[in-house]
This record gives C-alpha cells, sequence and structure tokens, in this order.
RNA sequence: GCCGGUGUAGCUCAGUCGGUAGAGCGAGGCAUUCGUAAUGCCUAGGUCGUGGGUUCGAGUCCCAUCGCCGGCUCCA
C-alpha cells in the first residue's frame, strides 16, 4: 500500500502498526500520539491495511486529546479494578467527553462517593507510573464472548452482542487489565497527560431508565497541568458567575419551597429587569407589525385534542383539571390560542403575514431532577409569536425574524452563535413541497445574513423544519435560546384558511418562533454571562447617590428628583455609615454608577462619578452626567 | 422519576464520643458626619427542613417524607 505523506510517496507493507511505520519513516517521538490516514484517526498500535494521505497526530492536535482521555478512560478502569477487585468491578462504557472523559461501573457491594476519587486518583498515577504498554488485540466474536463470560463482565457482553455481525472486535491490555474497546489509545500509560477526577452520578445503563443504574465517575483531561488549571480555573468562574447565587445576591428572584418547585418568584429587582427586558422586546416587535395578544393559562380538553398535545405531549402538562363536568389543563405552550385568535374571524391574503405575539406564560410538568433554578423550571413565559404567511411570504417572514432575532441579541450582548438547521425526519407530515420551500427560505436566509450554520439532517420535528440558534457567553459557554419553527400540523388541525385572490380558501404557512425562548431561562443566562454586572440599560439600579455627611442629604434628594424625572433608575445610600462603606456596599451590589456627593458638589452643583465606564468619570455637572448616562443606555453599553 | 450527596439564625458556615446551640456577615438601636471598597459599642434573632422511632437524654443514631445540589432520564 502507498502512504503520502509530507510530499513523499512510501510503499509499505500492509498490516503494519504505528509505531513500526513511523520508525520506517524515522519519524519518532513522544510527542507522536496517533495517526490518521485520509482522515481515519488510527492509534499507533492498530495495524494499518489501506494507504493514502498520512497525517501525524501530534499532542498539538486536538484529535489527541481524544486518544489521550480516552486512555485515561481505561487506567481509571484498571485503578477501580485494581482498588475494589476484579470480579467486584464491572465495566459499563467509558468514552471521552468535551474536557475529559467518564466510565459507568457497577462496584460490587461498594458505592464510590467523592471521598473515594482520591484513592481512585493515586491509584490510577501508580499505573501511569509502571509504564505500562497498551496493546490492541483483535478477537474474534466467540473469543471476545468467551473472555468476558469468564470475567463476569455482564455490561460488556451486551455491548458485543449488540454489535454488527461484520465489526471487528478489538481489545486493548495494559498490564493486567484487558478492556473491550475500539481504541483508539496512547500506546503507553507513561504519557498519560494530566487529569483530575471531578464528580460521581448516577448513569442508566444505555441511558435507559428500565436498566440497572451504574455510577459514572466524571474525569478531566489534558496534555499539560497548565491546561487543566485553567480549565479548572473556568469551573470557578462559572460557580462564581452561577445565577442562583447571584439571584439570591442581588435579590432578583426566589424560589420558595413552599411556592413550589420550579416556580419562579420575581422580587422587585428582578421585575425591574424582567420589565424592561420585556418593554425592549415590545417595541422591538411593534416596530415590524406584530400584534401583542393575551390568552388564558388554561384551556378545554378539546383545545388539547384539536392541537394535539393530549396525544403528543400529555406527559408534560400538569394534569387535568374538572369544572363542571368539563376537563380542563393550563397550558404548556401558547400555541393553541393563537391559532384560536386567527379563526376568530376570516382571513383574506390582503392582511397576510398576520403576526401574533404574545409574553405568554406556560406551565410544563418537568421530573424533580431536572429543575434547575432558572434554567430548567415548571413554569415559565415565552416570548412567543406565530405568523401566518402565504407561501410567498415564506421567505421574507424567515429573514425579517432572524434579523430580528440577531438584532436583539446583541442589544443583550451577545455576538458569537452557533446555529443549526434541523431538516426533514422519516416520520413527518406535510407535503414534499412544504418541506422543500420552508427548508430552501431557512438556508437562503442565513446566507443571505452572511451566518455560517450546520445542519442537523433529519433532526427536525415532525411538524416541520426549524433554525435553532445558541449563544455563546462570556466564558464560552453556548446556550440555546432562539428557535424558528415551521408548523405544518397545526394549520390542519385546527383547519386554518385565508381566502386568496382566487377567492378561494387556502392553507396559511405557520411559523412558530421565539428569540429569548423563556424569559426565566435567559434571564439566568444574562446574570451568568454579565456575572450579575449589567449593563446600565439592564441594570434594576442604575445609580447609587452617596452623601458623604448628613448635610448632603438635601442636595442628594434634589439630584435624585432629577434623575428620577428622567427616568433614571436611582437611589440614595441614606445609612449612618462611612462613605468607603457605603461605595463598597454598593460595589458589591453590582450598581454600574455611584455618585459620591459632598461638599465641593453641593456648591458645585455637580456629580463626582464612580463606574466603570470611560465616558462616565470624575466630577460633572448634572446635566452632562444625564446626557452621558442617556447615551450609554442608549447605546445599550 | 432514578442514583448519590445534602439540609443548623435572613446569608455563609462551625457544632468532638448522644448530654438542651455558636461565629462572621446581615438586621435593629445608640454614638460617630466621615472624600472613593468594611467606624465603634449594644441588642434581638433557632421547634437544628418536616413527621415518626431508638434512648434517661437526639442537631448528632434509625426510618419515612419534603426541598436543594451533582448527574442520569426526559425535552412532540
Amino acid at each position: 500500500m502507498i502512504l503520502e505523506f509530507e510530499g513523499q510517496n512510501y510503499d509499505i507493507q500492509e498490516g503494519i502498526t504505528g509505531i513500526e511505520l513511523l520508525k520506517a519513516i524515522n519519524k519518532t517521538s513522544n510527542d507522536i500520539i496517533g495517526i490518521s490516514i485520509d482522515g481515519i484517526i488510527y492509534d499507533l498500535q492498530t495495524p494499518i491495511y489501506h494507504g493514502g494521505k498520512l497525517k501525524l497526530i501530534t499532542k498539538q492536535d486536538k484529535e489527541s486529546l481524544d486518544i489521550l482521555r480516552h486512555s485515561l478512560a481505561h487506567i481509571m478502569a484498571q485503578a477501580l479494578k485494581e482498588i475494589y477487585g476484579d470480579e467486584k468491578v464491572h465495566l459499563g462504557i467509558g468514552p471521552t467527553t468535551e474536557d475529559g472523559f467518564f466510565y459507568d461501573v457497577e462496584v460490587e457491594g461498594h458505592h464510590i462517593s467523592e471521598d473515594d476519587l482520591k484513592t481512585i486518583e493515586d491509584k490510577m498515577r501508580e499505573i501511569i507510573k509502571r509504564s505500562l504498554d497498551i496493546k490492541r488485540k483483535e478477537l474474534s466474536r466467540e473469543e471476545a464472548l468467551k473472555f468476558f463470560e469468564n470475567k463476569k463482565e455482564v455490561y460488556k457482553l451486551d455491548i458485543i452482542n449488540s454489535l454488527p455481525s461484520d465489526a471487528k472486535i478489538s481489545v486493548y491490555e495494559q498490564g493486567d487489565f484487558v478492556d473491550l474497546c475500539r481504541g483508539p489509545h496512547i500506546p503507553n500509560t507513561a504519557l498519560a497527560g494530566a487529569f483530575k477526577l471531578s464528580s460521581v452520578a448516577g448513569a442508566y445503563w444505555r441511558g435507559d431508565a428500565s436498566k440497572p443504574m451504574l455510577q459514572r465517575i466524571y474525569g478531566i483531561a489534558f496534555w499539560t497541568e497548565k491546561e487543566l488549571e485553567e480549565r479548572l480555573k473556568l469551573y470557578e468562574e462559572a460557580k462564581k458567575r452561577d445565577h442562583r447565587r447571584l439571584g439570591k445576591e442581588l435579590e432578583l428572584f426566589t424560589i420558595d419551597e413552599q411556592v413550589g418547585p420550579g416556580l419562579i418568584i420575581w422580587l422587585p429587582k428582578g421585575a425591574t429587569l424582567r420589565q424592561i427586558m420585556e418593554d425592549y422586546l415590545r417595541k422591538k416587535h411593534k416596530d415590524l407589525n406584530y400584534q401583542f395578544v393575551y390568552t388564558p393559562h388554561v384551556g378545554k380538553s378539546t383545545l388539547w385534542e384539536t392541537s394535539g398535545h393530549l396525544s403528543y405531549y400529555k406527559e408534560n402538562m400538569f394534569p387535568e383539571m374538572k369544572i363542571e363536568e368539563e376537563s380542563y389543563y393550563v397550558k404548556p405552550m401558547n400555541c393553541p390560542f393563537h391559532m384560536a385568535i386567527y379563526k376568530s374571524k376570516i382571513r383574506s391574503y390582503k392582511e397576510l403575514p398576520i403576526k401574533i405575539a404574545e409574553l405568554g406564560t406556560v406551565y410544563r410538568y418537568e421530573m424533580s431532577g431536572v429543575l434547575h433554578g432558572l434554567m430548567r423550571v415548571r413554569g415559565f413565559t415565552q416570548d412567543d409569536a406565530h405568523i401566518f404567511c402565504k407561501e410567498e411570504d415564506v421567505k421574507d417572514v424567515i429573514k425579517e425574524t432572524l434579523e430580528l432575532a440577531f438584532d436583539v441579541l446583541k442589544d443583550f450582548g451577545f455576538n458569537d452563535y452557533q446555529i443549526f438547521i434541523s431538516t426533514k425526519p422519516k416520520d413527518a407530515i406535510g407535503t414534499e413541497e412544504n418541506w422543500q420551500i420552508s427548508e430552501g427560505a431557512l438556508k437562503e436566509s442565513l446566507e443571505t445574513l452572511g451566518k455560517t450554520y450546520e445542519i442537523d439532517e433529519g433532526g427536525g420535528a415532525f411538524y416541520g423544519p426549524k433554525i435553532d440558534i445558541k449563544i455563546k457567553d462570556a466564558i464560552g459557554r453556548f446556550w440555546q435560546c432562539s428557535t424558528i419553527q415551521f408548523d405544518f400540523n397545526l394549520p390542519e388541525r385546527f383547519d386554518l384558511t385565508y381566502i386568496g385572490e382566487d377567492n378561494k380558501k387556502h392553507r396559511p404557512y405557520i411559523i412558530h418562533r421565539a428569540l429569548l425562548g423563556s424569559i426565566e431561562r435567559f434571564t439566568g443566562v444574562l446574570i451568568e454571562h454579565y456575572a450579575g454586572n449589567f449593563p446600565i440599560w439592564l441594570s434594576p439600579i442604575q445609580v447609587a447617590i452617596i452623601p458623604i455627611a448628613d448635610r448632603h442629604l438635601e442636595y442628594a434628594k434634589e439630584v435624585f428628583e432629577l434623575l428620577k424625572a428622567k427616568n433614571i433608575r436611582a437611589y440614595i445610600d441614606d445609612r449612618a455609615e462611612r462613605m468607603n462603606a457605603k461605595i463598597r456596599d454598593n460595589e458589591l451590589k453590582k450598581i454600574p454608577i455611584i455618585l459620591v456627593l459632598g461638599d465641593k458638589e453641593a456648591s458645585n452643583k455637580t456629580v463626582s462619578i464612580r463606574s466603570k465606564y470611560e465616558n462616565l468619570q470624575g466630577a460633572v455637572s448634572i446635566d452632562d452626567f444625564i446626557e452621558k448616562i442617556y447615551e450609554t443606555i442608549q447605546n445599550k453599553a
């Protein structure tokens, strides 16, 4: 077979392993972790049977991290076996994750706790020090079954039995430890980089709640200690930004055990933030001729039967309520009500597109174990809208909607996105034409706007294709917020029509979209994105006024009234505290602008500004201050 | 819902071997009136998540239950 490497062709014998190959081409280095041939990754232990373009994978290549992490999972498994006994430890799967690895295991007679992690880590380091070669062996199915049966590795047997009949079955061996594995792996345990076991949690075998629950041990791994430290710092940073903590500290929201889990209580400051967000959204939507509506929180069961929710979504709905022989359900979505609004009169092609918007509060049953602060709740408000349009409007509507989404996200401080288009799945409703036109509009609009996107082929809902936008926050995490979905289902179910130019009835297209998604969740993302340091336009309190001594209180009130008259959210910190203490407290409360008022300011009618903003510094007149803060609010800086 | 952890003052946490609960911050009061990140003193505040049980005696041990935390699962 011919391997092409650095512009040269090498005639290499088939079945050669990477290690031998590297010797043959005179490239040996501990930095080389694997190779790829025509993009297929091999470790250095695997025999190669096909030629092509050879690339060396070094520690600098992203792919090498996967190899490292995979091997660390094995080393952890070996450590567990040595600590708890070969026969007692049953291995599940041990894949890599975004920044490390995990292994799902069952340990007979022992529950691994966080306290055990240190012991396991120590054993892992010991194994690494043994400098064990990691060897690959291929087995026949029979051999493999026999081997793992002897070892009582029930989960491995399950895996082997589910492999396709022509699959190559390989095991990797390091010292006494042998694990069923496809690879790739580092060649020797001594090459294992920096790692830390982070947590242990339960995980169903094969993700199936009817199967036994194994224990999943998570680890983080990188080639160098430095990278590991950086990652651990990121977790620290995320912890500092945790919206549950900041939400409490900044008095934005609370969740009361007595009120109920997953139900958000907006405290005055959080409510102010929410009102600002909602007012902003209303304005943005009205500019594009969206019509705002209000709809009830409950609807009769017949409504949910028509919409299909009772057959497809019931397990996520709060249970039925009976009133006067009728059954009602609390709404998990706003769609059926918006359908009712469309149907409230005969529609003409002349009034399309119709854009019905609502900040609609919905309730969904979420399992108790998944609730999480503002991010995962049982009651939330969607910035929801349904656009009813003609086929020829589809493109323009999608483009307009996307522009609005990017505009809004940008104003909230998000400029980096991952965009996904999900296309037609196997069991779909709607005509081929419906899907083509819709998918085409989604792709074309993104291209017109110069946005790159990925396609999740066949990942759409059965009722229509969609675009999901994930926003990147200040520390690099992605959050899915906006979604724009076609719905070919509801127009049929509710028998929606409009009268066309031809005086005949036609089916409208429905585009269902939310930009922030859930106001609750988006607020959580905002809190973490800004670490509680909101830009002035969003900050519940924009200005803290600190009179230095009581004799300055009168001037402070004067300034306060002037700000209040201009709709600037200010308050006077009139506590009997020293100025320094007040400055500290207001900094901790993350109030963006602090005005210190003393003799100088009172006599000159100025304010002394303390803020992080360059244009808002030092001593300026009140008018200047108001002008500058207005400018900053306007810029949403 | 499942696995594991956890629950002590408004918040963050200490509480040994089972012997009736403690700190800091915060809150209230008094004094201080101060120039860019913590002034001092005093005071109040707890059915130890809840309900059972063991015990002469339970914050501490056991059972149940609720909430929270980390995951899994789920997210037409």
